[in-house]
DNA sequence: CGGTAACCTGGGAT
DNA sequence: AATCCCAGGTTAC
């Protein structure tokens, strides 16, 4: 279970070093090690209280849940995960107060403004669910069992580079897949049997070639890998600086900008844009949101097939019932979709969406939405 | 423009 | 044991 450490031979020479103390360090394996040594050498630091409950940062329905596939569950009611360059562990209390740990930084002041910005901090969740469950009665249901499922607000270049491993995809290769795109960054620390890395910048994901990638089992999504770091690279300004320019600008503008880049279409723009792109009413329509909106948005539509029309239509409903932050409505909506997340729900709001069965009774498919 | 078939891979079902 | 199907899609006809 605890195999990772995907080692990729990847020439650490001509790349410009990131800090001047990288300069010397030929392979990821003495990095790691001049790493451990810098980090042991640092004041140990302990756990301090972040100033949220439960209400507004649940990490279990935060981190696991597929908008990041950096963290790791490393204890009880402990997850970590880089932000930036540091290493930092957010753990539950008994009394349901969030504390957290900073592994490694070089500096922890900004540590903290940094987690802050990276778990949205500013945005109240509490605020939010309350609008979402006067708009809609099945929310205001099962909000009391999703409490404190976050949006978080992620790295551009981190949050793009997950999500283009994500595509006709399933959770467990995604996660390796990630991992070894971390792996290609500056080593962090090992918690609880995990190696950490920084997620690489550009430049080092510029330095992996396609049969690599294809290697470590990324399959044809490997020519996206390359083909989007070699898009970014062209951009004026550095590609890093043209994403996170998007964020000023409007939806439709931000999806027709990520769309450009080969191996992003509707589905993968909508995800960057909400997890890292402060597009709050983006709504990333895939199979299970499908599912809910054909259930209980837009039942006239049971029975199609996914077009980029229709995917549009969805995003529609969602905003025109949740407004402006309609994507953080779906983000818990569709976490209580997920089959590991339904066991929260009370039976009767559990709607299980047997496929196998009705598939091959086509009569059944019309009838069961029509209601 | 809307509908379809390949596209890599690994795990689980048939 | 051999196939088939599918998984948080995108792309090329």
């Amino acid at each position: 279970m605890k195999r990772r450490r995907p080692m990729p031979s990847v020439p650490a020479a001509s790349s410009p070093p990131p800090t001047p103390r990288n300069r010397t360090l030929p392979s990821s394996k003495t990095r790691k090690r001049f790493a451990q040594a810098l980090a042991s050498e640092s004041p140990p630091s302990t756990w301090q209280p972040l100033t949220v409950g439960r209400r507004e940062l649940f990490l279990p329905l935060t981190f696991p849940t597929g908008q990041t596939f950096t963290w790791k569950q490393t204890g009880a009611t402990t997850f970590t995960g880089p932000v930036n360059s540091h290493l930092i562990s957010l753990r539950h209390l008994p009394d349901d107060s969030v504390s957290f740990l900073i592994h490694c930084s070089s500096d922890h002041r900004r540590a903290v403004a940094d987690l802050r910005d990276y778990l949205n901090l500013d945005i109240s969740l509490a605020e939010l669910w309350e609008s979402f469950s006067s708009a809609d009665s099945r929310f205001a249901a099962i909000a009391p069992y999703l409490g404190g499922a976050r949006v978080l607000r992620q790295d551009p270049v981190e949050c793009l580079f997950q999500f283009l491993c994500s595509s006709n995809n399933n959770i467990a290769r995604i996660t390796k897949m990630v991992g070894f795109l971390a792996a290609l960054g500056n080593y962090l620390r090992t918690v609880d049997g995990f190696d950490f890395y920084e997620f690489p910048s550009l430049e080092r994901l510029e330095l992996v070639s396609e049969q690599e990638l294809r290697n470590a089992g990324f399959g044809y999504r490997a020519k996206y890998i390359i083909g989007t770091v070699k898009a970014l690279q062209s951009k004026p300004g550095g590609g890093a600086h043209w994403l996170a320019s998007l964020r000023d600008l409007e939806l439709p503008e931000v999806i027709e900008g990520l769309c450009t880049l080969p191996g992003v279409g509707p589905k993968v723009a909508a995800c960057i844009a909400l997890f890292s792109l402060d597009q709050h009413q983006a709504i990333p329509v895939d199979t299970h949101v499908w599912q809910i909106a054909t259930r209980d948005l837009l039942p006239e539509l049971a029975g199609a097939r996914l077009t980029p029309t229709l995917c549009s239509r969805v995003a529609e409903a969602f905003v025109s019932k949740y407004g402006k932050f309609a994507g953080w409505a779906q983000t818990a909506l569709f976490i209580g979709e997920l089959p590991p997340q339904k066991t929260l729900l009370p039976s009767h709001l559990c709607h299980i969406k047997d496929i196998k069965s009705i598939r091959g009774k086509e009569s059944v498919k019309k009838k069961v939405t029509t209601e």
